[in-house]
DNA sequence: AGCTCGACCTGCACGC
DNA sequence: TGCGTGCAGGTCGAGC
């Protein structure tokens, strides 16, 4: 599910609740998701604060005041709902699955894994029907080496991204551009949807090969409105809340509305939004996921 | 070494 | 209605 805004969306959301607060009990519905569950991972968290939150490509941590780090990954479709007393508080949904859990009531769903009970009547539920998500407890100290961590390359808004580290890392490089971009070892954070959309921004063929963009001497320029357009895409992602595909109606109205700003993704068959173009976005399939491209304005 | 693919898992939309 | 197929915002390890 979650690329860089929505993880950065869910984050803000788990910080207006946490931040400062205990975590007075948590429990767990299963003993794994994509990865077992660390050792006595409820005992260690409980009488726990958090202290701060930070992102890190699509990981979002939670430092906590014994010098642990709470580590999630969302997956494909995991989200939060957070709840107080039976009212649903706050809503993080961000998958389209609440509908389900809150007809099962009590705020148990099939798939909600963990319950996180937080000081002043706080719930936390973790919801994952596909669970690809992952949690860990790791200690400060390791969490620079962590395997899940320790290959992750530029964020998008960091000093080292730029259209000189992409020329870089692109050089003699055969894979086709939608691939490149979508590798986290090169770029944190970005996923299908936000890379097809920044390459259509920049007027880039997601089949050309990255190799292409770099030459003898220096880079074409394009690479320098690549990473403006990456920049600007996430940028206005986060501002709507991330993007919510495949959702029910939402009640707060707030999170979650970048898909009606989508040019290309989900858009096959829909004229090109770019002025003057004129093209047809097409479906095509790279590395076995869907690219969504105007074969007309991106060359 | 670099790249692509299958596997992980569930739900939903589609066509017959 | 039911069944089969293909698709979904991610990641990792196997295999070429």
């Amino acid at each position: 599910m979650p690329e860089l805004p929505e993880v950065e969306t869910v984050m803000r959301g788990l910080e207006k609740v946490l931040l400062g607060r205990r975590i007075v009990a948590v429990r767990l519905a299963r003993a794994d998701l994509r990865l077992p569950f660390p050792k006595k991972f409820a005992k260690r968290l409980e009488g726990r604060r958090v202290e701060s939150f930070e992102r890190r490509a699509k990981y979002i941590l939670a430092h906590l005041d014994n010098g642990e780090i709470l580590l999630f990954h969302l997956g494909m479709s995991g989200r939060f709902t957070i709840l107080n007393g039976d009212r649903r508080a706050l809503d993080l949904e961000l998958g389209g699955f609440y509908e389900e859990s809150a007809a099962a009531g009590n705020g148990e769903g099939r798939h909600d894994h963990v319950v996180f009970m937080i000081e002043g009547g706080w719930r936390i539920v973790y919801t994952d029907p596909r669970r690809f998500g992952v949690m860990d407890l790791v200690e400060e100290k390791d969490i620079a080496e962590h395997p899940l961590l320790a290959g992750i390359g530029a964020e998008p808004f960091g000093n080292l991204f730029s259209a000189a580290y992409l020329a870089h890392n692109f050089r003699r490089k055969k894979a086709p551009l939608k691939a490149a971009l979508l590798d986290q070892s090169l770029i944190a954070g970005l996923g299908n949807i936000y890379v097809c959309e920044a390459l259509h921004r920049a007027g880039l063929s997601p089949r050309r090969k990255a190799g292409s963009l770099v030459k003898a001497k220096g880079y074409d320029r394009r690479l320098d409105d690549l990473v403006r357009h990456i920049r600007a895409v996430l940028s206005e992602a986060i501002e709507a809340g991330g993007s919510t595909l495949r959702d029910h109606a939402r009640p707060d109205g707030e999170l979650g509305i970048f898909q009606h700003r989508f040019a290309v993704y989900d858009r096959e068959g829909k004229p090109c939004p770019k002025a003057g173009c004129g093209g047809t976005i097409r479906r095509i399939v790279q590395s076995g996921r869907s690219t969504f491209y105007c074969p007309r304005c991106q060359k």
